[in-house]
DNA sequence: AGCTTTAGCTAATGATATTAGCTTTATGTT
DNA sequence: AACATAAAGCTAATATCATTAGCTAAAGCT
């Protein structure tokens, strides 16, 4: 959990049902808490991340942030999930959008792209595992399953339609398609982190990469 | 600098002429450090390196280290340039036992893959850039520059035998290779960190990766 | 209006990197 | 063999973290 405690409202009273204002406020305090941590990892790198700095910029004291996050682990992690939802919810948008199959495979990805070159220092979170002893909580599983599934649905609409061949349904074909957005984001953030999507020496490499896609998966003869 | 100053050696005395023990023996201690501190950042991550670690298994109270280098960021810089030579001389042994070409850049790669996975604390060190205030020092840059110089030269070999088209001579040729064993090697750092090169789901793929360059780069009509 | 929760604080602990300054010891020289 | 010295080690001290304990005051629920 993120950290909030079970809401208690009271049953329909009869004014502006505002139901319990302080958790409200908590929630605020503690989206504030994370903006200013990406905020931070973004400026300082991942690992440059502090509960200390964090509080400074509330204008608090170190020891209060422990009344939201039991723990800066705690912090990474609402931060993983957090960033992981928006992304499948980024993705999600970006292959409804488009022609189901190869098109919306593409979609999806380039979304992906283009959201962790604008949120890298969340991105590196997701998809490397910069910060020793965190390991993110099994509920942010669901989330990684999820994008598996996005993947293998347009993976499998791209055969049907006839665009990949059937080795596309395979297994293992989502671990190919993942290991080309890797490896484009992956030297992107590592070497030209300033650059958004679609400049620089290796994001551009993504649409040939993806034209590459019906020589894996080729259609029987 | 790894940190060793001038070495004086007596001229041509007669008998065996150890010049300078203290030097050497600094450079024993030197070369026991950084292999702790190896040994911490594959247990701990690379951000879990400490000085204080360090010292602990040497045996030694922490100031002591400094004796040998200025900083933990000194560390981590020997560790990245001695990471990059090592690495870059794994991918030329490998590359000049095989045919010039195609099979040279794929053994200089699998190689580079290999070699990672082995070696895989030193390796996110090199790859991504997971210390804040970390800078490889511009000294490294030589030995970036040297990958690439390797890469280029196969990918032309590999136009001169005609076994890739034109395209590969281009500029960003390179870059696009790279980031195909980039997204292996960080799904596979990534996902699957106990895993050597060849098991698992992501390192398996990079064969199937490797033959699609004729596509990528394709041969004139 | 009163009680309780909550949000904040200060103080304290233990880990870290790093600096300063002292002591010992190994090593090279006489 | 004795000695001078530079290297290698140490302890003590500072400053920055994360985290815990315990206190205080205000906010808001009833």
């Amino acid at each position: 959990m993120t950290g909030g405690q079970a809401i208690t409202s009271r049953a329909g009273s009869g004014g502006p049902p505002r139901p319990d204002r302080r958790a409200r406020r908590r929630q605020e305090t503690i989206a504030e808490i994370l903006d200013i941590a990406r905020d931070v990892m973004t400026a300082e790198g991942v690992n440059g991340l502090s509960l200390a700095e964090v509080a400074r910029r509330l204008g608090v004291q170190p020891p209060s942030l422990y009344k939201y996050f039991p723990s800066l682990m705690a912090v990474y992690d609402a931060l993983f999930a957090q960033g992981q939802r928006d992304v499948v919810a980024t993705m999600t948008t970006a292959m409804a959008d488009a022609d189901p199959g190869l098109e919306a495979l593409i979609a999806g990805l380039e979304a992906c792209g283009r959201w962790s070159l604008a949120n890298r220092a969340v991105a590196e979170l997701l998809f490397w595992r910069p910060v020793p002893n965190f390991r993110p909580s099994p509920e942010s599983f669901a989330a990684s399953i999820e994008m598996v599934r996005l993947q293998r649905g347009a993976l499998a609409d791209a055969v049907a339609v006839g665009q990949l061949g059937p080795g596309a349904l395979e297994e293992d074909a989502v671990f190919l398609v993942s290991a080309l957005i890797a490896g484009v984001l992956t030297q992107a953030i590592a070497n030209e982190p300033e650059l958004p999507w679609g400049e620089g020496r290796f994001s551009p490499m993504f649409p040939r990469l993806m034209r590459l896609l019906p020589a894996a998966f080729p259609l029987p003869d």
